[in-house]
DNA sequence: CTCCGGTAGT
DNA sequence: ACTACGGGAG
């Protein structure tokens, strides 16, 4: 995969504020800490604190290089809710000090196995929307509206929705806002990508606000792109990732989602954005990027959600689910669960 | 029939 | 936390 080279910008100042978060999820159990005694103790003051206190100012921290860099914020929807906040606590960021054990020889692993393997994703769909496209405005707005798409959808079908609009020269602000693009025009040209309904009416809707608000050009903050309807934080991460080579945060879908938990790469999260935030503490900066497709072609292939192919998985000596049915509590066992035992009770 | 590379509203 | 939104493929 290629990334087209060009002028990052530099805002991206992040600095909303935050009100420290009772959210924090209340999953503090204490793994592998065992084995570090001078560790844990300090892990274990924290986390009273935590518990006890919502509001929190220590002292900064001396941290990896990799956490520095991530910021508070927040972030809402048009009907006010807060939809996220940034990192929530330092609690987070010490005990994310500690990464997974083995975790370079899982990762070199996976890389092995991604690269005699042919998986799906070959690239992130929505760089190769933005390929053909000089304008580095254009580019983005492309970047943008693939990634709109590609949510629910398969790589090949966006791709195509892509190049037909591209094909009537709607793959821009100003021309997706004409008066006479209506919404009926748009589902017709994205048609059959996931939910092209509410994707046309949403393509219509950002197209006015990229045209009025940031002249024709895409949001360059994360919490800006969150308020566009219809992208949520996996494609706000990507947009920033690919668009404007801002890294800000991992781009974790369901598929990082799932393999960092069973991996216990992250401490039992039951969102993907639960997944990111304990992601972002200890990965290096560095491997953000990567390991989305890298994790994604890897749970098309080997860590599939059902039945993963353990068998053939070169790291499945490091895996603490290896060969263990019902893992994680990612959301499609949760699904699973529950429809087959409604099935089950059908049966009898 | 079940599974998909999310998001938003309840 | 739970579910609707669409359609295609296995």
């Amino acid at each position: 995969m290629r990334l087209r080279s060009m002028m990052t910008r530099a805002g991206s100042s992040l600095q909303s504020s935050i009100s420290c978060s009772k959210q924090f999820p209340s999953k503090p159990k204490t793994p592998n800490l065992e084995s570090e005694p001078k560790l844990r103790v300090y892990v274990r003051k924290r986390k009273l604190t935590i518990s006890k206190t919502e509001e929190i100012q220590p002292e900064k921290p001396k941290l990896e290089s990799s956490l520095i860099d991530i910021e508070d914020f927040s972030y809402k929807k048009t009907n006010g809710s807060v939809l996220k906040q940034g990192k929530s606590s330092k609690l987070l960021v010490k005990v994310g000090e500690t990464p997974p054990a083995n975790w370079v020889e899982v990762l070199k692993g996976i890389r092995e196995m991604r690269s005699s393997e042919n998986a799906p994703v070959d690239t992130m769909g929505c760089e190769k929307a933005g390929n053909s496209i000089e304008s580095p405005k254009e580019r983005r707005f492309a970047i943008l509206v693939s990634s709109l798409l590609s949510s629910q959808t398969k790589d090949q079908v966006n791709h195509k929705a892509i190049q037909r609009l591209l094909a009537n020269g709607l793959l821009s602000a100003e021309a997706i806002d004409q008066e006479e693009v209506d919404e009926e025009t748009l589902k017709k040209l994205i048609y059959p990508v996931g939910f092209y309904t509410r994707k046309a009416s949403n393509l219509k809707k950002i197209a006015k606000i990229c045209l009025n608000k940031y002249g024709g050009d895409i949001p360059s903050t994360l919490e800006e792109l969150m308020l566009l309807p219809g992208i949520g934080p996996k494609m706000a991460h990507l947009v920033m990732n690919v668009a404007w080579e801002n890294v800000q945060g991992i781009c974790v879908d369901t598929h990082v989602h799932r393999i960092c938990n069973r991996l216990k790469w992250v401490n039992s999260t039951s969102s993907p954005e639960g997944t990111r935030e304990g992601l972002q503490l200890w990965l290096p900066k560095e491997e953000w990027v990567a390991i989305n497709p890298l994790l994604v072609g890897f749970g098309q292939t080997v860590c599939t959600p059902l039945r993963p192919n353990c068998g053939i998985c070169s790291i499945n000596h490091l895996c603490p689910s290896a060969f263990k049915d019902t893992p994680t509590k990612s959301t499609s066992s949760i699904r699973r669960t529950k429809k087959s035992s409604i099935s089950i009770a059908k049966k009898f």
